[in-house]
Parts: C-alpha cells; structure tokens; sequence
DNA sequence: TCTCCAGTG
DNA sequence: CGTACACTGGAGA
C-alpha cells in the first residue's frame, strides 16, 4: 500500500541498508531516524528472520562481487563498442519517442487507513495501522511520523508506537469504497486500468480533446454540504465541512506558475488564467486542461467518499507514476509532454524511485555509482554489458524518460495461489492435512473463475524463512482439490522424506496452480479431436512439423503490426510468437527428449489430427466413442456436449483404465518396484547410489519381449506400446500416447476413440490400475486416476533424465541436439544470453546433490 | 520445465 | 511470542 510506495522509508530498507533517506521529520509527536533504527533493531536482531535476512544481504553482496569481478575484465576497446550499440538504440527510442498521451496515475492516499479513519471518527486523530500483530498493510499519516509503516509486522510497530491502534481490514469495504472511485475514473477514460484497489492509470488524451468543447456547465461541479451517510450525526457534518475547506481551497485556488513547479514547489501545477477554477456560492468550474481534469477528478473522488487522492499526470505511465508520488498526501504533479520538461524532471530523479527498480536493484546500481537517472544513462554502455538485454534496455527507458503510452489491459491470469503462515508444524500427517486444506481453498478458487490448469507448485518455508518451491507439471488440467492434492501430496511426500529422519519444520506452506491453456491450447485440443476421429477412418500421414496456416497468417500479422507498438510490445508478442510457434512441433518432442524414447508413432498420428482437422468443416457424422452411437450432422460444439454428457454417466469406470499413459518408463518403474518391494531407509540410499553409478538400463518385462501377442491387457498394451516406440514402428491407433497434453477429456476422448474403432467388441471391465505403480487407485474419477498415472510418471521421467546426465558426462561436452528421423532439429544448445540482472551474479549457491530421492519413491509406494 | 529471485501493492 | 499474501516476469539450469 502506500508506505511500501514511499521506499525511501521502507522498513525493510531501514533495517538492512541504511539507506538515511528517510524524510521523517523529527516533529513535536513521533521519533527520530536513529531513534526508530535503534527500536526496529532491538525488536530484530537474534530473531531467525534477521538470521535469513542477513544471509539474503550476504548473496546480494556476493552479487555485487561478480558483477563487479567482470566489470574489472571489461577492456575500454569492448566499452567503445558497447557505447556505439548502446548509443544507435537509444537513438532509435529517441525517434520513437511519443508525447502526445495524457496518462494519468491516481493514487489514494494512505487507503486502507483513510477508510477506517472516516468510518470510525475515533481514530481521526490517533496514529492507526490496517493490519495485524504480525504485518500492516498501511498506516495513517500520523503513525508514520513513528516509522510505523506498510510491510512492518505490528509487534514492532507497537514498540515504535505504543498508542498505535491497529485496525483489522475490511476488504470489503475497501473493494466498495474503490468501486465509488472507479465509476468516476470511468467518466474520463473508460478504459482505465486499476492497478489495485487504490492505484489506477488512465489515459485521458481523448477526454482532453472533447473537453475542449465542453460548455462551463458540464465542468461544474456542486460542493455537497453534507454526507447524507452520516445524517444522524450533524456534528460531524459541520466537521466534514471545515475539512473539505481545508483540503479542497489550497489545492484548487492556490495554483502556481508553471515555472515554480519543477523547483519542488509544493503547490499543485501550474494552470493558465482561463483555466482557474470560479467558485460561485457552493460550486466550481473546471478548466479544460489536464491539470483541472485531475483536480476535478480528485473533487469528486472526495466529494464522493471523503478521501482525498493524489495523481500524476505526464506523457507516459513510469512518469505518471512517479508524479503522483511527488504531491502525496492530496496533491497532484505534472511533467508537461515535451522533452525538455521530460529530462529536467528525470534528471535527478533517483531511479529508486521508478516502479521496477527495487531494493536489489538500486543497490546493485549503486556498487556501479549510479544513484540518479542521469547516472543511469551516463553509464548506459557498461550496463549493457553487465545486465541482461532486457534490463539493460529497461535501463536505458528509464533514463531517458521513457514508458508506454498506452494502457494495456491485462490478459487473462497466469497462475493462482494460496498460502499460509502459521506457528512452527513439523508433523507429516499435519502437514499433509494442510496441504490439503490449501488444495482445498485453492479449488474453490479456482472453481469461481472457472479454471484448470496443469502445474501444482508447494511452497515450503521453514522456521528459518528459507524457501523452497517445487512443482510438477501434468499432461492434462486439473482442478479440483483432489486432483489437485494428488499432485501436491507427492511433492511435499518427496520433500519430507528427502530430510528424513528429520522433520520439516515449517513456519508456510503454499499451493499455486499454473499452465492454464490458452485460446490457442483450447483450439488445438479442439482440432485434434476432430482429427482424430476423422483419422480412423481416412488414414493419412503427413510428416514433419507443420505451422497451420491460420496460425502463420496471425503470426505475419502480428509482426506487420508491431512497428506500432512499443518496444516492450514487440518484445511480448515476438516472444509469444516464437514459444508459439515451436508449441506444437515440441508438444510431443518434449516428452520424447525427456525419456530418450522416440515418439514417431504420436507425432505422425499428431500431425495426421493436424492435417485431417483443416479440411475438416463444422457439421459432420460422429461416432459418440463412449456410447459409440453415430452423432449425425451436428457441430463440434453438440458432438462435444453429448461426449460430455455421456462421460457423465455412470458407465465409465470399466473402461477408463485405458487411459493409462503408456510410456517408455513406466515398464522400468514396473519392473523395480516387483524386484524391490521395500526396503529400509538406508537401504533405499545405498541402492539409490549404486542405481546412479552403475547406470543400470532397465529393459522391458520379459513377458512382452518374449510373448508379443500377449492378451491384450491394460498393463501389458502399454509395455509392449514402449517396445513399439522404441522401434519407431508404426502401431494402431490405440498405441496413440496422450499426445496433446491437453484437456483430461480429450485425451480420453482419443483413447475411446480409438477403443470404439478398433476393439470396441473387447469389454474392459478391470479395477483402475495404475500401470506405473501397479497399485489399484481406489478413484473412479477418470482424472484423478490421470493425476496419479502422471504422477508416477514423472518420476520416472525424472529418473530417465538423471540417467542421461550421467551419460552424458561421459561424453565431450557437447550441444545437446537431438533430430527427429526427418533431420529436424528440435533442440539446439541455448544461445548464449547476456548476464541478467537477478541470476548472473548469484551468489554461488550449493545446489542440493539432486534427485536421487524421486526414484526411491516409486520403489516404496 | 523447474527453481529461485526481484518486484509490485 | 513474533515479520503476510497474491501475483508477474526474468534468468539459468
């Protein structure tokens, strides 16, 4: 909230950093700098979280260290280079350099706290806190003159404060009170973007046009004698009302000349003559510039909820945003849209202050001797070649004053999460209940935003505050919380038996599901449907890896449109569109490459659904593959609906073992676990060690070997499915692995489709056994009995990778490249990148010896 | 794809 | 007694 925006105090910079920029002025009430340093340390220091805090200095000075180690290797002959580089894109971003937007940033002032400040006329005059005994979200104005502020846990407030009266949040009523705001901001630019509930951007450009016609009538505006709210208190109206004379007049009748403003003037911009505002009795007139469009928003956004805003107004959203800092509390600032105006306001400006440059940032910056924006582009050359292309080009924006000029609306969300901090758990089953009581949450979540997705990632951090997260990532979405805890479950089972015999002593545990598909993911799964059906019939093959035309076409379109876009645009659909592009060739590729396998058979019957599906029309004759009656000339939409419908009726369980994920390493999974059917703890590592370094190659069940024609069993089809992909030999259809990674009902859907056409006579009437693990899952739900199968193979996946790293250490280091038979490459080395700003130069951290715990799990299930 | 880091409010 | 939560994106392995 607001105090986190004000990072010259921010406490956590205090704390560590000393940063002495902390504008607290030692008043009549409240302490000190060194006062409140001298409190936040004593109420720290020795606690664990000071521990973690200062081991998470020592990596940033290490950081530090390296970057600096190269800096020292640079030779002048490389800086002149870089400078000539660095010099021809500034120079094209000077061309492209646009001021003819008005953006705006309004920000409410101290929100949370203005709020319950208002509602409860108690804490007007007292230092509060929204937030609770162990974090704050804001403070008031007042409690901050204590130091007391967002981020900090309110133990320590209270020592700062002991009168500090901590208010619990009320979201709901904040969500209500921003709703209010919003509906105004609306009346100026309807696409406006809210950052947050307190925080928004808009884009008035086009209100400025049409404002310049307006009659005085519709820029009047009526001052309201009293809240109609609080009528039952008259008291407090006549109150209300000093306070608008008090915040409202200087603000609207005491404007300055343009030229005081970029001396720091506190008064609020500069306006012409014509655009003072006219008080009559109880109203006043707005100008028709972009200063009196603000200040007659920030009137009604007062007049509306009594609570005052500041903003920033300035040709571009990273100058709005720091104007709107500059006035705060109630006031406004703005950076006139021309160069000179731009680079004046920018050149002192400490690039701390800039949204994006954070703690590590500035400090990193600083081992350079850059602390102002003029610094940042002085040293532009030998950022360029310490950072990585995207930050050193980030840099570079900021120094010279750039940002967009358009508000992008956000797309659709990329992940959701819950987590919890509690006291000390360290039990198993206790962690394993929580667990589930977040998969839980989570689901509920995501159920009220109608969201699946395919990657659960846990998050641990333990008494210490150290962090870990880990994530496994399946073929097809899930979302509820039992699918959802299937996957959870293992990886937090992996962790804690990866410390036993000791315990995890967790302080958080988090659950996020991510890898939602996208519109492009929907559409393929929805083609591949079509495809396959249409395949059992009309069998074509189409080799190599295809790039549909619908899809090239968007992809020219989209470069032929992106020398209208920013920068940062161009960049975001350059890499949408190259991850794009690969998707569907590396979709299958990926797994082959992860299990050393080759997956002809599925790639050839991937891109037969490809091809089919473009010829294919919208109304055709289906076959339903569950109640395998034939679906006349209806669309993919009703074919879909009665698929579903069929799928869910009761006459699924029987046959849904088909769905088993045949693969190359679920026979090797299979034949350890019947050789090794338990062992002791130190038994697992001894065998676990000898596993890695005798790199023993499990090869398929006799059985399937030896007897080919074998009855036509779950498990063996899909042992003698991983001999025929090992062979590259074409197969039936049913050998089709889930090849889109995509819905859990498509990929069932192609396993019946399959089963209808071919063995639709055979009866499948066995209980749900994982062919991996060889247990029988007690699930009838289809997905959930997915969910395990994927599971387990993942870590047989991970199994097969660790034994490629040993082979390949064996080896010459080489680019890791592997064709596919047409010649394809489909992987090649990962180009060398530029250093990057948060990795590169890390502190050399040890890396955890590595996965020899993924195996152990599948040999003692 | 996985993990960690940095940053935002 | 004691330091949140939810989200995005970069980077490197």
């Amino acid at each position: 909230m607001d105090s986190t925006k004000e990072k010259n105090g921010n406490y956590k910079d205090d704390l560590l950093l000393r940063m002495g920029l902390n504008d607290n002025k030692a008043g009549m009430e409240g302490l000190d700098k060194d006062k409140i340093n001298k409190i936040i340390m004593e109420a720290t220091k020795g606690s664990r979280f000071y521990g973690n805090e200062l081991k998470k200095e020592k990596q940033v000075n290490q950081r530090i260290e390296n970057m600096m180690q190269q800096k020292a290797q640079i030779t002048s002959q490389q800086l002149r280079k870089a400078q000539l580089q660095v010099d021809r894109y500034a120079m094209e971003l000077e061309q492209s350099r646009d001021l003819n937007n008005t953006i705006v940033h309004i920000d409410m002032d101290a929100f949370y706290a203005a709020v319950e400040m208002r509602d409860n006329p108690e804490l007007k005059d007292k230092p509060i806190a929204v937030g609770s005994m162990s974090m704050l979200s804001t403070s008031n104005y007042y409690a901050r003159r204590f130091g007391v502020r967002a981020a900090m846990p309110g133990f320590i407030a209270k020592r700062l404060c002991p009168q500090l009266i901590i208010v619990p949040p009320n979201f709901d009523k904040y969500r209500a009170v921003s709703t209010e705001v919003k509906e105004i901001l609306a009346d100026y630019d309807p696409n406006f973007l809210a950052m947050s509930l307190d925080e928004a951007y808009l884009n008035i450009t086009k209100h400025l046009q049409e404002r310049q016609n307006w009659p005085e009538d519709k820029r009047k505006y009526f001052i309201k004698t009293g809240n109609p709210l609080e009528n039952d208190k008259p008291r407090k109206e006549v109150n209300k009302l000093r306070e608008h004379e008090r915040s409202i007049s200087p603000l609207l009748f005491d404007d300055s000349p343009p030229d005081l403003q970029s001396q720091g003037n506190p008064l609020q911009g500069n306006s012409e003559e014509e655009d003072n505002p006219q008080t009559l009795q109880n109203s006043i007139v707005f100008g028709t510039s972009a200063e009196e469009v603000v200040k007659e928003i920030r009137f009604r956004i007062e007049q509306k909820t009594t609570l005052t805003a500041s903003a920033g107004i300035a040709p571009n959203t990273m100058l709005a945003k720091v104007c709107s800092d500059k006035n705060k509390p109630n006031g406004q600032y703005q950076v006139l849209p021309n160069r000179q105006a731009v680079m004046d306001f920018i050149k002192d400006l400490p690039i701390r202050k800039v949204s994006g440059i954070g703690k590590v940032t500035e400090k990193m910056l600083k081992a350079l001797g850059i602390i102002t924006c003029t610094e940042l582009y002085q040293q532009r050359a030998l950022l360029s070649l310490l950072f990585s292309e995207t930050s050193w080009h980030h840099f570079l924006h900021i120094s010279l004053g750039l940002g967009s000029t358009h508000l992008a609306r956000d797309g659709e969300r990329k992940s959701m999460s819950v987590e919890r901090t509690f006291s000390e758990i360290s039990k198993a089953e206790e962690q394993y209940n929580l667990c589930q009581e977040l998969c839980s949450e989570l689901a509920q979540d995501l159920q009220k935003e109608g969201l699946k997705g395919r990657t659960v990632t846990i998050k641990l951090k333990n008494v210490n505050f150290e962090v870990k997260t880990r994530a496994s990532t399946v073929s097809s979405v899930v979302s509820t919380t039992e699918e959802i805890f299937a996957i959870a479950k293992e990886l937090l089972r992996t962790e804690i038996d990866a410390d036993f015999p000791h315990p995890l002593r967790l302080r958080l545990m988090g659950v996020r599901l991510s890898s939602f598909p996208n519109e492009e993911d929907k559409r393929h799964q929805q083609r591949s449907i079509i495809g396959f059906l249409q395949a059992g019939n009309q069998s074509q093959s189409a080799p190599g890896c295809i790039l549909e035309k619908t899809d090239k076409d968007q992809f020219l379109k989209s470069l032929e449109m992106s020398h209208k876009k920013s920068f940062f645009d161009k960049k975001r659909s350059e890499r949408k569109w190259s991850h794009q592009d690969t998707f569907k060739c590396e979709a299958v590729d990926k797994q082959s490459l992860q299990t050393s396998h080759s997956f002809q058979v599925l790639k050839k019957k991937m891109n037969e659904n490809l091809e089919t599906s473009k010829n294919s029309n919208n109304s055709q004759i289906f076959t339903c593959p569950i109640c395998f009656r034939e679906q006349r000339s209806i669309s993919l939409e009703a074919f879909n609906k009665h698929v579903d419908a069929c799928l869910d009726g009761p006459s699924i369980s029987g046959t849904s073992n088909v769905f088993s994920h045949s693969h190359a390493s679920s026979t090797e999974v299979n034949k350890k676990e019947n050789v090794y059917p338990s062992f002791s703890q130190s038994e697992k590592q001894d065998y676990e060690t000898h596993q890695r370094n005798s790199e023993i190659n499990f090869i398929e069940l006799p059985e399937t070997e030896d007897n080919p024609a074998k009855a036509e069993s779950v498990d063996a089809l899909s042992d003698k499915h991983s001999k025929e992909e090992c062979a590259s030999l074409p197969s039936k259809p049913f050998n089709i692995e889930k090849c889109c990674e995509n819905s859990s009902s498509t990929v069932s859907l192609e396993d019946i489709a399959s089963l209808s056409q071919q063995e639709s006579s055979q009866p499948y009437l066995q209980a749900l056994v994982c062919p991996v693990c060889n247990l029988e899952q007690k699930t009838s739900d289809l997905t959930l009995f997915n969910v395990h199968v994927d599971v387990c193979l993942n870590k047989g996946i991970i199994q097969e990778l660790r034994k490629d790293k040993v082979n390949l250490a064996n080896q010459p280091r080489e680019n890791t490249k592997s064709t596919d038979n047409s010649g394809r490459v489909q992987k090649t080395a990962t180009k060398p990148k530029r250093p990057g700003l948060m990795t590169k130069y890390s502190a050399s951290k040890k890396t955890k010896p590595n996965n020899s715990r993924h195996t152990l799990d599948v040999f003692f299930k």
